[in-house]
DNA sequence: GCAAAAGTGTTTTCTTTACACCCATGC
DNA sequence: GCATGGGTGTAAAGAAAACACTTTTGC
């Protein structure tokens, strides 16, 4: 009997993408509120029709899962650049309805929040949502979707699919990244202040930073440039640091 | 055009095992000799005949790609019961011979090595094999099989499809988790000494660590049994410890 | 007694935390 | 001047590294 001879499921891929959001602030004196966001699409077609899911669609023949990956994001929301992270393989039986289909997940990584342009026929429209943690539950948009840790979350939610289980184990995996490994300066652009720095940092791990410290744990980290950075603040302005050339 | 259009690739997984090996030492003053070991199979089917494999297999329908895995292991290899830790879906075009394949690897921690059992149809042989690292070049087995981290690792081996690169993946992420998780205990039976703990931590970690020093850190993760081991060796017997039930 | 490993204690060094304080900006 | 964040200094607390030393075992 020849692999050949057994069935085949279909291969998708699913794309959650985070991304830092600045909103200026309307008192001139404070920072900027930035937030951690996702990247949703309302579904336009059955199943799941009316809720959201993540961005994804299928595997084609004469590409990587990757470039999957980067094609369906392109397609469904227009993000073009990203650092894509492999997160697992979802493959529960029953967790499409449509049938037999094996996702594999990805998180993606943009360093600046860019307006949504294009939109295809799978999507009805694709948005930014604020995401954030309190203990291990996490809500997404103005508490419209809450996915508590010790539940099903597959169920529990007006997310299609699986996809709260994936957007849960996707906050989880960023947040040992950001603390274990270096992966927040994926979500910034080639050069930052340090609160640019420190805010999501914050957000990512649930924990407050003493900017006093904050500063030193990350100066070996970054490398100071001659630019400063102030956005007509109150307040002294910042010098713009970039990641630092060696040890990446 | 329905998903069901799209052609759809065969399905496999690939399973790196690790494992612990105590072998006794000649002389009863020493301790025992510990080794890192992975579980590769001889292929004796084309293509590939001939040459190593990671144990592994096509998934499916009514099981989860974790299910596969399990019962790959178990058939190609006779492991019955291991830990899985998802790593990456592998789809580059042209990395199996045979056609459009993707596999999702996973690594699986075994807490004691038995001598192999089942061998299935697939393989001619399975076996365990040594893994050592030096920097960041890894050898298998007694000089046969090295992987350089600096080259197309899916050619430069005896080492079937992209094997090379999956073995070389696993064994920086079991480090990675090694430092930073307390994977380790995964790799260790149900009561051990610290010297159980410390050898298997410094092979995989590459790191020689001071006993006294590495003992207190693990004192936190650890409780102490009533329990001695000392195998008629000619040293003060060690206590036995277990992993601390807390914080797991 | 001897060699080897188990285990404790102490000192030094480095890192993290907390907190006080000065600097620069726009109004 | 004032409020706000940018940035430096410093001291206390905690963790990691280095090293000396005692305990226990089988022969």
């Amino acid at each position: 009997m020849s692999y050949k001879d057994y069935e085949r499921p279909s291969v998708a891929t699913d794309i959650i993408t985070f991304g830092i959001d600045s909103e200026r602030a309307e008192n001139k004196r404070e920072l900027d509120n930035k937030q951690l966001k996702i990247l949703l699409v309302k579904r336009g077609e059955a199943p799941f029709k009316g809720c959201y899911s993540l961005p994804g669609g299928f595997l084609r023949p004469e590409e990587t899962i990757e470039e999957a990956a980067m094609r369906e994001l392109a397609e469904e929301t227009g993000v073009k650049s990203a650092k894509l992270i492999p997160l697992k393989p979802y493959s529960k039986i029953g967790r499409d309805p449509r049938g037999w289909i094996v996702s594999c997940a990805f998180m993606a990584l943009i360093r600046t929040i860019e307006p949504i342009t294009s939109v295809n026929s799978d999507a009805e429209s694709s948005d930014w949502f604020t995401i954030t943690m309190d203990g291990d539950d996490i809500s997404i948009g103005e508490g419209e979707i809450v996915i508590k840790s010790h539940e099903d979350t597959a169920e529990s939610s007006q997310l299609a699919f699986d996809h709260g289980q994936i957007i849960f184990d996707a906050f989880m995996k960023l947040k040992d990244e950001v603390v274990n490994h270096d992966i927040i300066f994926d979500l910034l652009p080639e050069y930052f202040t340090i609160a640019d720095l420190q805010k999501p940092y914050e957000l990512i791990t649930g924990k407050r930073e003493a900017a006093a410290n904050f500063r030193r744990k990350m100066t070996k980290k970054i490398e100071e440039t001659e630019m400063y950075d102030n956005g007509g603040a109150m307040h002294r302005p910042s010098k713009l640091y970039k990641r630092s050339s060696e040890q990446k």
